[in-house]
RNA sequence: GGAGGAAUGGCCGAGUGGUUGAAGGCGGCGGUCUUGAAAACCGUUAGGGGGGCAACUCUCUCGUAGGUUCGAAUCCUACUUCCUCCGCCA
């Protein structure tokens, strides 16, 4: 959520930014409710203030044993008038809200500007492709020959995008997510959280994925809860109306989740294997920081996610998303993609973004700087990383031509020392 | 699931219809005293919104949302959360 009064005072610059993400966003309209919003305040407030002097009075004089009938009803008129003020108030809110809360972040100056994916701009690539002497089969084939997957029996159980791991399956997605967390608590300094992984419908608002896309969600019925989409919602919200000691800044979450999306409008895409699914495992990470240092903090967040990557041995690029390509809510994205030898490209893993100031305006979170003023924190997260996306990258990039897979070295301590997957029995 | 109890400022805690945005204490901050510190003493210390260049000023907020009243922290209704007991349960 912008400021409104930044929107008003500065309308030329929103209109501008708020362009380069292609849109029209109602600035017009929005800044002429505001407007009507602010005078309507104005004569309410000033009814108050007359009807609290008269009731004071009344009090008095009834002390002295006065008879105030006539003062009474003039400010029962009063109250009367400041009702219906009030109703018209509460009428203007909502539509200034509605539009409030459908305006995107403000790009970054520093975001590449374009409508579409085409416009990212790489940033850097580490390692290389691996050389295959042989044709290489993607995930699930690979998965389904070495009885680790299962996704025949997961559509039974629960239907279509979901995966079954078995075995020494499920134990690389188990020793993955183990040693992602280690990497960033004991190396990069974050700190674990298990939270739950369903969240109300006002954490969701404060992340930005309500009231917008509710469609994205799955929403457990007759209940405010919605089963969280990642665990940013449950993170980010450890503040949720708050006011931080600005000491403490920055301060840096690292959590497990399963996450679940409903991937509504995503029908056709992805179908084959584990890249997009209803349920997927996720390590996340939060940060709230000063606003002087949140760009500071988006490298370096980005930096402890690839630093996954790297100790694992897969080859990946970074991505600047560009203007029209970015989230609801952020200001500047850094995509993490890794190297996928069956569809011979680049995929998403981690999603690094600084949404400065617009969710924590959402979930009203602060912090008291050093000169004892409340403001705003940034907020921060990113992927660290897609479990599930990881796990298949590791299937794709270290197959051998025997149809085992070796697992990196950095993974073995966390497998019982176990170096290569070989097919086993159902 | 059933029966009770509770929710007030950073914390504890008073307050059952009229200068109570809120006594008192603790904590924090500033000062006096001291070589320094402690103690003592004095002062100060909630949040949101509007207007104003500013000084400043108005308004709202005592879990949340409604209601009664000239006037609500205080009375009524619903909801939320927490606590105690009973039942059930991993």
């Amino acid at each position: 959520m912008l400021d409104k009064n930044f929107v008003r005072e500065n309308l030329d610059f929103v209109r501008e930014r708020l362009g380069t993400r292609g849109g029209d966003y109602s600035l017009d309209e929005l800044v002429a409710l505001d407007a009507e919003w602010r005078q309507v305040l104005l004569r309410s407030e000033e009814l108050r203030r007359q009807r609290n002097e008269a009731s004071e009075q009344i009090g008095k004089l009834k002390k002295e044993g006065q008879d105030t009938s006539a003062q009474q009803s003039r400010v029962k008129a009063i109250s009367n008038e400041i009702k219906s003020l009030e109703e018209t108030l509460r009428r203007l809110e909502e539509k200034l809200n509605t539009l409030l809360h459908s305006i995107p972040n403000l790009p970054h100056e520093s975001v590449p500007v374009g409508l579409d994916e085409s416009a990212n701009a790489e940033v850097r690539r580490w390692g290389s492709p691996p050389y295959f002497s042989f044709h290489p089969m993607d995930h699930v084939d690979l998965g389904v020959s070495l009885g680790i997957l299962d996704i025949d029996r997961a559509a039974k159980i629960a239907g279509a995008r979901f995966a079954l791991l078995c075995g020494t399956g499920a134990r690389l997605e188990r020793a993955l997510i183990h040693f992602m967390l280690d990497v960033h608590t004991h190396e990069h300094g974050y700190r674990e959280v298990l939270p739950p992984f369903m969240a109300n419908s006002a954490s969701l608002f404060g992340t930005g994925n309500l009231p917008k896309f509710a469609q994205d969600l799955f929403r457990v019925e007759g209940t405010d809860y919605y089963l969280i989409p990642t665990a940013e919602v449950p993170l980010t919200n450890l503040y949720n109306g708050e006011i931080l000691d600005g000491a403490t800044l920055p301060q840096k979450f690292a959590a497990y989740t399963p996450c679940f999306r409903s991937e509504a409008g995503s029908y056709g895409k992805d179908t084959r294997g584990l890249i997009r699914q209803h349920q997927f495992n996720k390590v996340e990470l939060v940060k709230f920081a000063d606003p002087a240092t949140s760009y500071d903090e988006l490298e370096s967040l980005t930096r402890d996610a690839e630093a996954v990557l790297q100790r694992v041995g897969l080859h990946y690029r970074v991505v600047a998303l560009c203007t029209g390509d970015m989230g609801f809510s952020s200001a500047k994205t850094y995509d993490i993609e890794v190297w996928l030898p069956s569809q011979n490209r680049f995929r998403e893993i981690s999603s690094c973004s600084n949404f400065e100031a617009f969710q924590a305006r959402r979930a009203n979170i602060r912090f008291r700087n050093a000169t004892g003023k409340k403001q705003f924190v940034h907020t921060l997260n990113g992927s660290g990383l897609a479990v599930g996306r990881t796990w298949l990258a590791i299937l794709e990039n270290y197959q051998q031509g025997d149809g085992t897979v070796l697992i990196p070295e950095a993974l073995r301590p966390y497998m019982d020392g176990l170096e290569r997957i070989a097919p086993e029995g159902s």
